[in-house]
RNA sequence: UCCGGAGUAGCUCAAUGGGUAGAGCGGGUGGCUGUUAACCACUAGGCUGGGGGUUCGAGUCCCUCCUCCGGAGCCA
């Protein structure tokens, strides 16, 4: 079903010669005396409205010394085909009718700082740059859904709050539950693994919390992340998986986010050299990679981000990164049965410099090595009893990963700080607005 | 928590070796019939982040606190 209640900008080209009435915000405004130009903006793009004296009554005309930056306005009028005018159409108005004059836009048409961006973000997002980053991120999530839906994957969610930490290590928020000790989830694989063994392959996605005070572009407290867990699969499918989806994703964003991509001047030509299949190094491979660029690295440490520029840079494009030193990896991670000091996990990392977008691997499935894992990493067995009752009922060998979704919409847009893909960041020290 | 950097008009930034705080944008007033972050003229707007110190004199030098930005660690 189809319904139309007004015109959009976006659609003008559709309308030459129409009376139409367009409904939004003054962009900007240039007046030259007996003629001025409205540039109107109604979140599907902008377009200049021409105000003519003599051609418009009075009052409509006197408007030009009334209407400020970001006034709400409907104005009709024909549209026309104009080389003059950028986007290629205007629209000849006849008439204006203003809903509210707003007083003093904080954000002008010249440069500001990010600090006060941020604190005026329920505005920045009103910005052309704010608004194609935002689109391109609704249609990445479009991408992963449309991916995993038609692949056979059911979308269940998990809960957020949680009575334990998934991964112990992590800090947590912690809420109060009705007297109760309560965390903010930082992750739902736990509870994926328990709902593959009823649908087989499953998806979550939602906000996940990390308490960790990091203070870097790359990091959020509050962020969103995708989570696909297969029952019956193991490391290299999943890494097929992990490669599919980006895939799909680069190639969905390529061609329905042109114009975002355009308006962000992102060089796509690096977007697409994504093609399968990504190069795979193992985590001891890539260790020599290090040693040999000169970085004094130690085989049995975890990547920074540095190291996993030089990862990257070293391969040309997306690299999936597998067989991690077990002991810096998370306790339901599968031991490799080839060398007991690997874990079968493996990360995406993205070309540019952009790094981890994809965390995962396979689970342990059987019930005594998690359990003997479980007290290695001093966890509590009690609040674990429902993850080992998995291993307990038919177990089976399964994966998962997840992907971070503002770092996949930082990297596609070629932008340098998450703070600009989510519509409301939550850093350390920015709660609001 | 550690290491850098920055706080001056509503916003973005200037201010030579300490010596009367300026510009652009935005606001206000006026002008202009095709403007493209339009332009031109005039105009208002300041406890230089807070506190203390040195000095005849501090935006500038010293101490201290606060806030923000970037990086490290941790991670998606």
């Amino acid at each position: 079903m189809v319904i139309v209640k007004h015109t959009y900008i976006a659609d003008l080209k559709h309308k030459v010669g129409e009376e139409v009435t367009l409904h939004g915000w003054v962009y900007n405004k240039r007046s030259s005396g007996k003629i001025w130009f409205l540039i109107l903006r109604d979140g599907t793009g902008s377009t200049q409205c021409v105000v003519v004296g003599g051609q418009v009554p009075d009052e409509v005309f006197d408007l030009d010394g009334v209407l400020t930056q970001e006034s709400s306005v409907s104005v009709t009028g024909v549209v026309k085909e104009e080389k003059r005018a950028v986007g290629g159409y205007e629209l000849e108005v006849s008439d204006i009718r203003v809903h509210q004059i707003a007083q003093n836009y904080p954000i002008s048409k010249k440069d500001h700082g990010t600090a006060f961006l941020m604190d005026n973000r329920h505005l920045w997002i009103r910005s052309k740059r704010q608004n194609a980053v935002l689109k391109v991120r609704a249609e990445i999530i479009r991408a992963c859904r449309d991916f995993l839906d038609s692949n056979g994957f059911v979308n269940l969610d998990t809960p957020i709050f949680t009575a334990n930490a998934c991964e112990g290590t992590t800090t947590l928020f912690e809420t109060d539950y009705f007297g109760q000790k309560a965390f903010l989830a930082q992750s739902g694989q736990l509870y994926n693994e328990a709902n593959i063994m009823s649908f087989g392959k499953v998806y979550c996605f939602g906000p996940t919390f990390r308490a960790e005070k990091s203070k870097t572009r790359r990091h959020l407290t509050e962020f969103w992340m995708l989570e696909p867990e297969m029952a019956y699969c193991d490391l290299d499918e999943n890494m097929e998986w992990a490669e599919g989806l980006i895939c799909h994703i680069v190639d969905w964003a390529l061609h329905r986010c042109k114009e975002q991509l355009d308006s962000l001047e992102r060089d796509t030509s690096q977007l697409r050299k994504v093609k399968k299949p990504f190069a795979r190094v193992s985590y001891t491979d890539a260790v020599e990679i290090l040693q040999n660029s000169g970085e004094g690295f130690e085989w049995g440490g975890d990547f920074g981000g540095g190291h996993e520029t030089i990862i990257s840079d070293h391969f040309d494009g997306p690299v999936i990164v597998h067989r991690f030193p077990a002991a810096i990896k998370a306790f339901y991670m599968k031991r490799d049965p080839e060398d007991e000091r690997l874990a079968l996990g493996m990360d995406f990392l993205a070309p540019e410099g952009y790094g981890e977008m994809i965390g995962g691997g396979e689970r342990e499935a059987d019930y005594d090595t998690l359990l003997r894992n479980l007290k290695q990493h001093k966890l509590s067995e009690d609040a674990f009893q429902w993850y080992l009752d998995l291993r307990k009922y038919g177990t089976v060998p399964h994966s998962g990963f997840g992907l971070g979704l503002e770092r996949t919409v930082a990297w596609i847009c070629g932008l340098s700080h998450l703070r600009e893909t989510i519509p409301f960041p939550r850093m350390i020290y920015r709660l609001e607005p």
